[in-house]
DNA sequence: GCTGGATCTTGACAGTGACAAGTTAGGTCC
DNA sequence: GGACCTAACTTGTCACTGTCAAGATCCAGC
């Protein structure tokens, strides 16, 4: 774009960068003013679009929501793909991944993210409905996100890393099916 | 302390404040400036103890990971002891868990750091240990890792608030015993 | 061609982490 | 008991950050 006004597309591209950004540096070095630099505006030209720090937040974590839900439903309807999906959609996406749940950093009343985060859920919720013969299905729910967010987790931040529980070659793809296969619910 | 110089315990004080503050606000919001003015020193006073703001959270997560591994250690020799235990940690001590895996706000290379991290390694696997029967160790370990970090984070961030899969009055621990009673490793 | 509103800029302010240089206290050695 | 050394803390400063207020610019619809 020629001429700073009216940029016409900042409001996606600052959420692009800042994923990119918060997927190398983390998201403790992300900076508002270094985003409008990097998109060539001024350093409140962001402020207009978000308001403030915890709405861009709170809107990169809407997208990623929608975007976990796109591939939640996707994988479906076996809940171990879609708990392999989940896997994959935090460490393909990390930047999106590592506010989803931030709640200091999001404003947690905003409706499209309230909104968002129900698609997301209804969507690893139909993935038990592919089990059969489970006494508790909550529970079952709950032990099956709380395996796949772990690990994503415990991944992306290089806890496996010094471990040598897993070969550090490995794709985490691989391995989030090698622990899925071998967890049974009763 | 009536006098400012040798508060005599400036180090213990500011960990503990910053453990506090974290549980109460998350990392983002914590201010150095704010450690210092609530202990009663000047606002360069951590810097000495700590170098940086990395450096104070590097401290905290080498405290965050003695105290695990004593607790995990304690709770032995029964995997689904340690793995409770590891949630009850978590939520018991919220300021160190948040910022154990924190990699980007970590210097990683921190020897003091690294070998508390491993001490804690240890104890949860010899948790494996008590386990008869298993075909693959490792990949019980990882699962069982993962199978309580995420569950204490969703936990910790209120993301199974809103989700009807508990009671919100329900307390974690017990959630946390229902969940790895459930589970059953091949 | 005028007007209203959305988009972006400019300028300013308080707060923050980091650094440098100076000050104080507490112990040690003679 | 006096000089000295070092750790602990202070003071002052800098660049940077998020946020706000006020102004400039552009576009769409009438």
């Amino acid at each position: 774009m020629a001429d700073a006004y009216h940029h016409g597309d900042l409001r996606a591209v600052v959420l692009r960068h800042a994923a990119d950004q918060i997927a190398q540096d983390g998201v403790d070095r992300l900076s508002l003013r270094g985003l409008a630099q990097r998109a060539g505006v001024s350093h409140a030209a962001p402020a207009h679009h978000f308001g403030d720090r915890q709405g861009l937040f709170t809107a990169l974590a809407t997208e990623g929501f929608d975007l976990l839900a796109v591939e939640l439903q996707a994988a479906g309807p076996d809940l171990r793909d879609v708990a392999v999906a989940y896997v994959r959609f935090a460490l393909a996406r990390p930047g999106h991944f590592a506010v989803l749940f931030r709640s200091d950093l999001l404003r947690a009343d905003d409706p499209e993210l309230t909104a968002a985060r129900r698609r997301s859920g209804h969507a690893l919720r139909d993935g038990v409905r592919g089990l059969e013969g489970v006494s508790d299905p909550a529970a079952v729910q709950l032990a099956a996100w709380s395996v796949v967010h772990g690990f994503a987790s415990l991944w992306r931040e290089g806890a496996f890393a010094g471990s040598d529980l897993l070969d550090p070659s490995a794709d985490p793809e691989s391995a989030a099916r090698r622990i899925v296969d071998r967890l049974a619910f009763t």
